[in-house]
RNA sequence: GCCCAUGUAGCUCAGGGGUAGAGCACUCCCUUGGUAAGGGAGAGGUCAGCGGUUCAAUUCCGCUCAUGGGCUCCA
């Protein structure tokens, strides 16, 4: 006798077990199409899963986030039954959800082509519209082996024996197609429809690069047509904004084959560059850093001592000279530690902030390179902080703030924070660990912060914090970094005397907010489509002339506001202002100033936007403590008429 | 490094076994024009590199390099 609760506080009585699509049918013809699934008791379940007892129980359709998901997990076997039945050859493995689609890994003697992909999808279409049941069932795990091991799906029939032998496994059958899954699913292929198969990808077996490398299909799925539609053109429109492409139209940088990896910055690049470089110059220094510089290349011997010839020497470029052998330095921790180690250090001078905009160079594997955002040779704005165990919790604390308050001028809002914990290959005794995660565990709870565990995923030398940001399209980069290290200072000998006189190793904190150059103006470039704010545009303003006779003022004018430190430009050749104004605005200078006779008369100016917006009438002092206002605030208090 | 795709003028791209084409950009000439493209003429390419097949290769095949999408990696 069932009596059921509805998310509302209803309830609903029945004399026998009821599925959760009884129920749904039972409150509407309407609600009984939409039914994909149910949460009873706070669990998810099949549309066809049977309620014994009293229950609550809330009914999930494709406007739930779950039945999205459900959708999507659906979509991913309805692609591996198309699969079966066009290349029955094939071997199935795994298929999950991801975000905003799903994709399935398959073995196959030969590479799928784009041709496959659309053969493929359209025999999916063809699969939805059947509505073929979805059923689930259930065998002990050997039964199931025994039935994969029949159809000799090698893989599939790996993953069971990996399963404990005492536990009951479940199946989704459609039609002829039945895969080892946990479910739940949609009632029947009908219910899916609105996909799109998106790319063909290698993925290594497990995730293991020693394992096979098996085929992808990345797929997306949504709950109707509006939505995969709006998806894709947010797809398209976010490509738009891709820095290589922007790198290229506002000519800021390149890269060539003889230098993979390697970035060519030009005058527009490099003046973003030296505009965040000195930027991050003046915080620091406010920050209690000491800038330092060390070398590039380094005896080899540093980095054996450090650790880092053992773990990640094929990564680093090495450099022979007289039977010397030296390595071009790939981090400047080590360099770092010794300038510490010059002169006896006492507990009175910690903490030291040591910073440097240190060049790297790292070999890194061909296919990881991707613009400028992963390069073989980059600069860090790398700092350490060498400090004892206590001041660990107010440096890291100081850390956070500044490194926050450094995005937000940038305008970066949206951070992904991740603590990276004690991997299985460590240093250090336990209780150092739980000493150093908790410190940064806390100091990230101490601002409220909506933070990832990542076991096992910090250095060998220590925990550390992931401060991540998302490109156009979503792809997660680590910036800033916050490491706690209790091995590399006593392994290269730091010390300091303590308020005993007794000698002590120092913790060094390896900290970056940028992280590299490279990768942070890359994704700044995407974050602002290339609008770069005032602060940091290569040409901030551009001083345009109706014809010759305004040719004069408009030089005076430029070498007023080159005096003023602003990055400005008259743009004096015989076109037509139209011309000038559409040349300027692809190239995303903020202000432009026309001038004509009436300008020169008036001794006033108007000033167009990038955006095609009209501000002012300034004067020439009113111009310039406007434009500096907005340089000041980094953009939040932008030029505008002030009265 | 692994899987797949791509590489043609400065840029964006078309073409295709008989040594190449468009638009924009560039150079020159005309035009002095008020808020996103004025007009005309000209120049510009070892079709990524190396090898093979062929009477003939930019086109087909192989290798190398680079780039793109993933995987792995990212101290």
């Amino acid at each position: 006798m069932p009596s059921i609760t509805l998310p509302d506080g209803s309830q609903r009585s029945y004399d026998q077990a009821v599925s959760v699509a009884d129920v749904a049918a039972d409150i509407g013809p309407g609600l009984a199409k939409a039914a994909l699934a149910g949460v009873v008791d706070g669990t998810l379940v099949d549309a066809s899963t049977s309620i014994t007892s009293d229950a609550q129980l809330s009914i999930i359709t494709a406007r739930d986030e779950e039945g999205l998901h459900l959708i999507r997990h659906s979509t991913a076997h309805l692609m591996a039954q198309a699969v079966k039945q066009l290349y029955p050859d094939v071997q199935v493995t795994i298929g999950p959800v991801i975000e905003d689609g799903f994709y399935y890994d398959f073995a196959y003697e030969r590479p799928f082509t784009p041709e496959d992909l659309e053969a493929i999808e359209k025999r999916m279409s063809e699969l939805a519209k059947q509505a073929i049941p979805i059923n689930r069932s259930e065998l002990p795990r050997d039964e199931a082996l025994a039935f994969f091991a029949n159809l000799s799906e090698d893989y599939k029939s790996e993953l069971i024996r990996d399963i404990p032998a005492e536990e009951v496994l479940s199946l989704y059958e459609q039609g002829d197609f039945t895969d080892l899954c946990r479910g739940p699913h949609v009632p029947d292929t009908g219910r899916l429809g609105h996909f799109k198969l998106m790319k063909l990808a290698g993925a290594y077996w497990r995730g293991d690069s020693d394992n096979a490398m098996l085929q992808r299909i990345y797929g997306t799925a949504w709950a109707n047509k509006k939505d995969l539609k709006a998806y894709l053109h947010r797809l398209e429109e976010a490509e738009k904004r891709d820095h290589r492409k922007i790198g290229k139209q506002l000519d800021l940088f390149h890269l060539q084959e003889e230098a993979p990896g390697m970035v060519f910055w030009h005058p527009a690049g490099w003046s973003i560059y030296q505009s965040v470089q000195q930027y991050m110059r003046k915080r620091q220094i406010e920050q209690g850093y000491k800038e330092i510089n060390t070398p590039q290349i380094v005896d080899m011997s540093l980095w054996e001592r450090s650790g880092h010839a053992d773990k990640f020497g094929d990564d680093m470029f090495a450099v022979n000279s007289e039977d010397r052998k030296f390595a071009i330095k790939p981090m400047n921790c080590p360099c770092h530690v010794q300038v510490f180690n010059q002169g006896l250090r006492s507990y009175r001078e910690l903490p030291i902030r040591l910073a440097e905009f240190g060049s790297c160079h790292r070999n890194e594997l061909s296919g990881a390179l991707h613009g400028i955002m992963r390069v073989r040779g980059f600069v860090q704005d790398d700092g350490h902080i060498f400090c004892t165990e206590e001041q660990i919790p107010s440096e890291s604390a100081a850390f956070i703030d500044f490194l926050h308050a450094v995005y937000e001028d940038f305008g970066f809002t949206e951070v992904i924070y991740r603590l990276s914990t004690r991997p299985e290959n460590r240093v250090g005794s336990d209780e150092d660990w739980d000493k150093s995660e908790k410190a940064l565990a806390d100091a990230l709870d101490a601002k409220n912060l909506d933070w990832k565990e990542l076991p096992g995923e910090g250095a060998f030398y220590g925990p550390k914090i992931e401060f991540s940001l998302k490109d156009c399209i979503g792809r997660v980069w680590q910036c800033g970094t916050l490491q706690v290290d209790f091995s590399m200072p006593g392994r290269l000998g730091a010390e300091y005397v303590d308020a005993n006189g007794d000698r002590q190793v120092p913790i060094m904190l390896h900290r970056a907010l940028l992280g590299s150059f490279e990768r942070f103006i890359g994704i700044l470039i995407e974050q602002h489509e290339g609008k770069m704010p005032l602060w940091l545009a290569p040409n901030q303003i551009r001083i345009l002339n109706i014809t010759d006779k305004q040719s004069d003022f408009c030089q005076k004018m430029e070498k007023s506001l080159l005096d003023q430190g602003f990055r400005a430009q008259s743009d004096l050749r015989n076109e037509k202002i139209g011309l000038k104004i559409r040349e300027a605005t692809l190239e995303r200078v903020p202000y432009m100033l026309v001038i004509g006779d009436k300008e020169i008369e008036s001794g006033m100016v108007s000033v167009r936007t990038r955006d095609a917006k009209e501000i002012g009438p300034f004067d020439l002092d009113a111009l310039i403590t406007g434009l500096n206002n907005e340089v000041a605030t980094c953009g939040r208090d932008p030029l505008k008429v002030i009265n």
